[in-house]
Order: structure tokens, then C-alpha cells, then sequence
DNA sequence: TTACTTACTTACATATAAGTAAGTAATGGT
DNA sequence: ACCATTACTTACTTATATGTAAGTAAGTAA
């Protein structure tokens, strides 16, 4: 939070891209520092520790997941309406290149993963649940899902489907995705 | 394939599970003969580079679920207990503490990959596509199966399903992993 | 018994990551 | 004019991964 000016917030962007196509211990200072043609010694300056940067990081992206999610509830958005921003979510950051989602990218190296980023990936990934869950339900009972299962297991299937399909999309390309998206909507009960 | 002594054997065997754990970079030459009580060079007698490790582990992979689906096949197994093999084989791995399945254990590296590890890993990737998309379509013709959607779509679901569910399971416990597995089923519309 | 192979070890080379300590140049306040 | 702060750089340390070269001890085959 603190100082954001343009080369913390060019730090996080990067960091962000990198992780979310490597994993945690997929990049390093240099790479990042070499992007913005600094040196590796100026990212400590902003995080002293790499746990410090991957942390803020998860923390940022749960704020703005937070935000972004009041300001469709606010606006009168619809179960329908949030779950598809979810899914735009995935496609846009798929387009921009950051083919795995957060939790998912530090699944692999979670068990030795810094206290810090474990706990902010657990907190990331738990708001997405019970946001899903949330999503799931209203949903149902306004007639805009349609599934008999409970609320919870659904949407931790549709959480690990839409992880699992941006991974092998990574590598099959865009419209596995697209597809795979599609079917998940058509499990919920969701006919267009 | 070749020599298969058990000092060999070994090598694979904790190679993989470190791999299924922690992904390509997440472990070391380092950590597999400190488990074997020999020397980091030792490895290197064996598997010249990581590569060529990781490389026979896949290809090994291969092999092994090449033969097991002709042996279900051979004994008359139906679709549906050929796509069960699939699930039980995924907890096993859990239980055995092989968190992710091997192609998603290097997807978060794989554009830094070695070639020769892309090229398997891609192999053993279609083959499973393919494998699961062969089941779903005799169960569909079968009616072991219910559902309107292509078929390889479909399995393109139900792979990525598995593979996001591994993930979040390694995290959440191995109810979660039961219980996405029975939704993945019930979309199919496999009604026990 | 000699020659060769297998299964390693010891010791080293190289690269890179993570992190620290000290210094500098520019800015803004007092 | 002085001081403090910010945003870095330079130069270094430490640890670890990957890999190589050379050697050795035990077994195997001629």
C-alpha cells in the first residue's frame, strides 16, 4: 500500500507476470530488476526479502479481488453477471500472459514456501471460495444456476476446473479455454 | 528401460515424487541422493543431466499407463471402469504423497523447459487426452455416459478437472479430492 | 591374470540466487 | 546552508544447483 510510486508499482506488475507464469521459484530479483533496467539491489530497496514482494503481492491481488467484487455487488450485479466476471478474469489474464492464477502458481512449491506467502495464498484462495460459494448459492436460489449438489463441492469444482483449464490452456492455446469455460457454465445449470 | 538395478530404480522413484510435489526446479540432484545415502555425482552416472531424468521418468510414465490401459482393455474393462482406473490411480498418487499429476507438475515451467522434457511431457499429455477421450466416447455410444457435449471437449474437462482438484486438494485434504472426483463423475452423467 | 565395465567417490568449476553494507546523487524541508 | 529522506548503485558474501574430471573398488569375461 504504502508508497506506490511508478517503479514499486512496475516491481509488483512484473512480479505478478512472473509468478503467474513460473511459480515461486520460477524468477528471480535479476529478472525483474533486468526488466526495468535497474539493478537487482533496487528491488530490496522496495522488498528487502523475496517473501516480502510475493506476499504484498497476494495481498494486493485480495484487495482488488474485494473491490472489484463490492463494486458488482453494488451495482446490482447479478450471480450470473459475477460468476462471468470471473471467468472475463481468467480470458483477460490469460491474453496478457499470466497463464496460471495466483493460488495456482505456488500450488507446487507451497510446502516450502515462506510462512507469509503460504498464509496469504491461503487467505487469496479462501475469499475466492467462499466468493464462489456466495455466487453459487444466490444463484440457485434465483433460478440462475440450476444443480443439485451442495454449494460448497460445486464451487470447488468450479474453482479447480477453471485453475486446471488456464494450466493446460497455457500450453494448448486460447480456446481450450474458451471451451472448457463454456462447459463449466453448462454444468452449472446455465443454458443461455 | 535398459539397466534397471535398484539404485536406479530408487532414482526414478524419488525423482517423481519430488517432481509431483515441487515441479521441475523444486528439487535437486541434491535432495534424491541424500535419500539414497550416496553422492550428488552418482546421480549424474545414471542421467548425465536433469533433463535426461526427467525425461525417462515421463516417458516412463508413458509406458507404464500405456500398458495399463491395454490390460483393462484386454480383461473387457468397460468405460466406466476404465475412467475409474483413472481416479483411483490419482488417489493413490495422493495417498503416496504425489500431489499433482506429472503433466501439471511442470506446466508452471514450462516455456524454460529442456526440449527433451517439453517433447515427453507433451507426449504423455496427448496420450491422456486421448486415452480419456476414446473412454468417454464408447461410454457415451455405451450408454455408460450421458452428456451432449463433444467428446473431446468433455475430456479436455475432465482432465483439467482432475488436475485442478489435485492441486487444491494437496491443500485442503483428500476429502476434497473424493468429492470433486464424484462431482466430475455426476457431470457425465454416471449415476451409481 | 588381465582387461574391461559398473557403480560409485572426491574434488573441483561455473553459474546464479538471495541478501547485505556502504556509498552517492537528487530532492525537499527548515 | 544544512539535514534528512528517497531511490537507487557498487561491490561484496553466502549458499546452492548443475555439471565435470579423475580416480577407485568390486565384479565379470576372455
Amino acid at each position: 500500500m504504502k508508497d506506490m510510486n511508478q517503479t514499486n508499482q512496475q516491481i509488483l506488475s512484473y512480479a505478478r507476470n512472473f509468478l503467474q507464469c513460473r511459480g515461486y521459484n520460477g524468477f528471480s530479483y535479476k529478472d525483474i530488476s533486468q526488466k526495468l533496467g535497474i539493478k537487482n539491489a533496487a528491488i530490496h530497496h522496495y522488498y528487502p526479502q523475496k517473501e516480502d514482494l510475493v506476499a504484498a503481492l497476494l495481498e494486493a491481488s485480495r484487495n482488488k479481488l474485494a473491490a472489484d467484487i463490492a463494486q458488482i455487488v453494488e451495482s446490482g450485479g447479478s450471480a450470473r453477471e459475477q460468476l462471468q466476471y470471473y471467468f472475463d478474469y481468467a480470458l483477460k489474464e490469460f491474453d496478457e500472459g499470466k497463464s496460471i492464477c495466483p493460488p495456482g502458481s505456488v500450488i507446487l512449491d507451497f510446502e516450502e514456501l515462506p510462512e507469509k506467502v503460504k498464509k496469504q495464498n491461503l487467505l487469496l484462495l479462501d475469499d475466492i471460495l467462499t466468493w464462489i460459494s456466495r455466487v453459487l448459492k444466490t444463484g440457485v436460489e434465483q433460478g440462475e444456476f440450476n444443480f443439485s449438489d451442495p454449494v460448497d463441492a460445486r464451487a470447488e469444482l468450479v474453482v479447480e476446473a477453471l485453475m486446471g483449464a488456464r494450466q493446460l490452456s497455457s500450453i494448448k492455446g486460447r480456446k481450450t479455454l474458451v471451451r472448457s469455460i463454456s462447459l463449466i457454465k453448462s454444468d452449472l445449470g446455465w443454458k443461455d
